[in-house]
This record gives structure tokens, sequence and C-alpha cells, in this order.
DNA sequence: GTGGCCCTGTGA
DNA sequence: TCACAGGGCCAC
């Protein structure tokens, strides 16, 4: 569920509470929620939070590892093939002494920092125990990280740089929408084949999009979700990239859309649902025409449309 | 291309 | 009790 807009709050709320500080310790409290780099955890003591940041869906932590800690070697794959290929978004520096930790919410993943001593909750995955930065190894902590996700369908990576680049997920992510011109967005689209939907959801054509905004900029540009991308004009797919970039630029200004269970790393809940045209409004009246919205499964995913305005 | 899978909580 | 929510991956 939380989608570019929602993991963009969260980042930005998350970077205050946490950089520059000094991870003291970390409890992994469903070890399946640790899909990379356990070998990497005894390292993550002592790191201190560099940077904190969004790319895709993914909420990236940069941390910097103290300077009595070797990193151990890295297998012999563990180069750099994939590197360059997302140089340009992606701010994570070549150094031995760096790790990033990146987190997938997927739809109920969620951050907030607790007090110290703080109890796992029921949906608790992982703790980052958290310490000034300055301080000593035995200082009190100052505060709990909590990765929380009731499904556990998140997940968190714990990576060297070079091995975040050889990530194929990673590096196979397209361009940051809000990043890219309309008009070369609409030229990938139109490279493919399948229903413009599925184009929209597939993170190698545009990262980040996900059910919400899809349907939304769908409904706002007026083509139908099942519409063969590459038999839609070009001016049309612009004016789909357009809407796209407009309304995830607004749900970011309304700090995401908050339907159940997200929440950004102060708790607080998002606006942006007040907006929805079409999103969780089946057989509601279309805001533009009044007749009653669609519902339906495309890409495999509850969709829902006006199928009078959009063609 | 579609459908199953992973998972738990909610609402009908 | 069961359909549904769904991101990414995998088999078909």
């Amino acid at each position: 569920m939380p989608e570019l807009p929602e993991v963009e709050t969260i980042a930005r709320t998350l970077a205050p509470q946490i950089t520059g500080r000094r991870i003291a310790s970390v409890e992994l409290v469903h070890p399946k929620t640790l899909q990379a780099g356990k070998e990497l955890l005894p390292v993550l003591q002592g790191a201190v939070v560099q940077r904190v940041f969004r790319r895709a869906k993914l909420l990236m932590v940069a941390v910097a590892l103290a300077g009595e800690y070797a990193l151990p070697p890295a297998d012999k794959r563990g180069g750099s093939a994939a590197k360059g290929r997302n140089a340009a978004a992606v701010p994570v520096a070549e150094t031995a002494g760096e790790l990033v930790l990146a987190f997938h919410l997927k739809m109920t993943g969620r951050f907030f920092v607790y007090p110290e001593g703080t109890a796992p909750q029921k949906h608790t995955r992982l703790i980052l125990d958290l310490a000034p930065a300055e301080s000593a190894q035995d200082s009190p902590l100052e505060g709990r990280l909590f990765f929380d996700d009731m499904r556990t369908f998140g997940y968190c990576r714990v990576m060297r740089p070079g091995e975040l680049m050889d990530w194929p997920f990673w590096a196979a992510l397209g361009p940051e929408p809000l990043l890219t011109p309309a008009g070369e967005l609409a030229r990938r689209f139109a490279a493919h084949r399948a229903g413009i939907k599925g184009v929209l959801l597939d993170q190698r054509v545009v990262a980040g999009v996900g059910n919400i905004y899809a349907d939304e900029s769908l409904f706002r540009a007026g083509i139908a979700p099942t519409a063969k991308a590459a038999d839609i004009s070009l001016p049309r797919l612009t004016a789909l990239a357009s809407a796209l970039q407009d309304i995830l630029r607004q749900s970011i200004e309304e700090c995401g859309s908050s339907i159940r269970d997200y929440r950004d790393a102060h708790g607080n809940a998002g606006a942006f649902q007040n907006n929805f045209s079409v999103y969780g409004k089946k057989d509601q009246p279309c805001p533009t025409c009044g007749a009653p919205l669609k519902g339906a499964r495309v890409a495999g995913r509850g969709t829902v449309f006006c199928a009078h305005c959009q063609k």
C-alpha cells in the first residue's frame, strides 16, 4: 500500500529522527524479514545513520560503519557489474565503510521510533536501538526504531553498496517519475504492448507507482486501464505521464494516502485519500459524468474506472 | 499474458 | 466462512 508518495513521506519524517544517530544494537524479531545480509548484522552495531531516502517504493537507510569494525570479505561475485545503471538516482557512495539498508514496506510496513525499553509488539519485525553518535558504546539508549509489518510481506536487506547495484530488482528499476520529463515517460510506456495499467505498475518501466496512483492517473488522463500501451497516441501517453506526476506531487504535499494501515514515521495519517476520484469507489458515481464506476481485475489488481470517460 | 503464492485482518 | 486487500516473483 505505501507507494511512492507514502514512502517519500516516511523518509522525510524518519530522517530527522534517526540521521546522525548510532545503531547500538539490532534485534531481528521475525527472521524472515531479513531477506539478505544476515552476516552483516554484527558490523551494523555501532554504525551511524548517514542518510534516509527513497528510491521507487524502497525506504533506504545508509549507514557509516564504526571505525573499529572491518567489513567481512564480500563474496567473489559481489562486484560491480550493474554499477552505474542507476547511478544518477542513487546517492550511495562506493565506500568500504558504508552499508545500506533497503526496506520494502509492501502493504502494511510501518516505522516508528519508540522510547528506550519498549517491548516488541505483535507485528514488530525488526528493531534498531538508537543512541547519540558521539556517545560511548555503553551510553544509555535514546530510542528504538521499530519496523512493524502485520502481513510480513515487507522485508529488509542489508547490503554493501556494490551488492545493492548487483541486486536484480534494484538494477532493473526504471526512472523516478518526478525526475523524468513526461515525454520521456510517455516514450517508455509506448514501448510496451501490454495493457497500460500493467505497464504503469511495472517497476522496470517507471519506479514507485502502485495500484492507487495507476488508477487515479488513468482516470485523470481518460485512458482505459486495459488499453494497449503501444496503441495509445504519444500525446495521450504524455498527458498520462503529466497526470501521474501531478497526482504524485499533490499526494506528497498531503503526506500520502491513508487507507487502513499507512502512517508516517510520526504516526500521522496522510490526507490524499480525500482526493481520490476512483480508487476504492466502485459503483459510486463518476465525478465527471455521474455514471457508476466499474470494478474489474486488470493486471491482477483490483481496478476501478469509468467506462464512459476512459477509452 | 494470467493465476498462485506469500500473509493477516477486516467486513459482508 | 470467505472474499478481498495487494507488490513482486514465479510457473505456466
